[in-house]
DNA sequence: GTGGTCTAGACCACT
DNA sequence: GTGGTCTAGACCACC
């Protein structure tokens, strides 16, 4: 199985396997140029319905995620060198500020928010020498 | 005014409220004890239908944040006591991820992501000594 | 009727209702502000499916044309004061040459482009001092 | 190297190429009586389906740009003679409005498009005395 | 009532 | 065989 999804979520299952999909590649699990499974295929080992899967796809192509090579299959893009625009920062920040709000709401500190963040990268399974 | 609200935002109205609320009382901005505006109150104030800020306080009631005594009003919750163990993490770890996730396809390194998230802690506004 | 599809054209149905609501709002037919037909409604208008008319909506959206207020409706946007970026800059100079370029093999001159396109700019609807 | 072709691109590779050639012979980089690669020739060079440019090959002689001499090869035709009437100038009044449409979208006034337009004209390879 | 999502199944353009 | 488009009809979240 490639990915799995809760068709009970209350997140869209398409918005699921856009999500899934970016932590694949930026995990370094779907390496640049890998090629993506097709809609069909993916359709059938999800048992959802392949508009559903066009979508996602459609998405993580206006996102710069994966590009279409027609008649060929979708393959992951090559990393943007691009530096991040201002609009696009702040919605990291918004990030951030909800996940220090929701860890004030469960009883976290700040503190151990930041040590579990520094050894969650420590871990990140992307190598860093290939970056 | 007492919040501000996009009612053009994608996410709904119910949750921008949730969300600032929240928000608020993590910085100390609404002390413990501290009272809500009456949903009416709320209602007009944003001009909004009602029954969206009761939703909003539903929602907040449910997950511990203010209380609602019959009668009297809404307040903020006292904070509950710190916990260092992983109870309910997993969403927590899930925020992380997808912050680490957005990072990457935005070209942030995660050293800055780490870096601006000390710094957001650092200019917290809640007093650290009371909490 | 609001607005004319050709359902036989090679050109997306929902291609053309994007590239139609473009081309009203540039030409003032709707004002900033202005409530764009339901979904529901237009579909039966057009006699075309609602999911359809959805498309055309969310790429105008995209697009930044249009804003969705939830269970109020669609609205056109107010125009943005933003100059235009460098690639999309790159799109209208690809238009420009295409232009130029079919000029050619019709046997029509620049010179008579250039005049036809002047007086275009000159019939145009919008008037000049609400801009 | 002939042409360049992005299979990315979202634009059929066989319209590409229709595209090029004519942008080609518009320039005057290809002038009337010039001779074109073989299918095959043109294949191997961009690593493409023959078929693919075939179709574009037909495409082109449809239009009237080209012309196939059995057992020759296929040769750029002799311009048309200048048309000050509009005979098939609805495909030239689009791309006009288009060009205004999409200018306007972007923040960019006419007069820009004019003046941008104008030195394209200014600019053009083909010498203006041959025609 | 509004738009957003999903399914089922069909047809087409491109390679 | 690939993705892109369209239809028909259903359910849901939000206001």
């Amino acid at each position: 199985m490639w990915l799995s999804i809760d068709p009970r979520s209350s997140v869209p299952i398409y918005q699921q396997i856009v999500d899934a999909v970016k932590e694949r590649v930026a995990k370094g699990a779907l390496a640049s140029g890998a090629r993506l499974p097709t809609i069909r295929e993916l359709a059938v080992d999800l048992t959802i319905n392949p508009n559903t899967i066009a979508k996602a796809y459609q998405e993580l192509e206006r996102a710069g995620v994966i590009e279409v090579i027609r008649g060929k299959g979708t393959f992951v893009c090559p990393p943007k060198p691009a530096v991040a625009a201002p609009p696009q920062m702040s919605a990291l920040h918004e990030l951030m500020t909800r996940l220090l709000v929701e860890a004030h709401h469960l009883g976290v500190t700040p503190e151990y928010v930041l040590a579990t963040l520094q050894d969650m990268i420590d871990r990140w399974p992307a190598k860093k020498e290939e970056e």
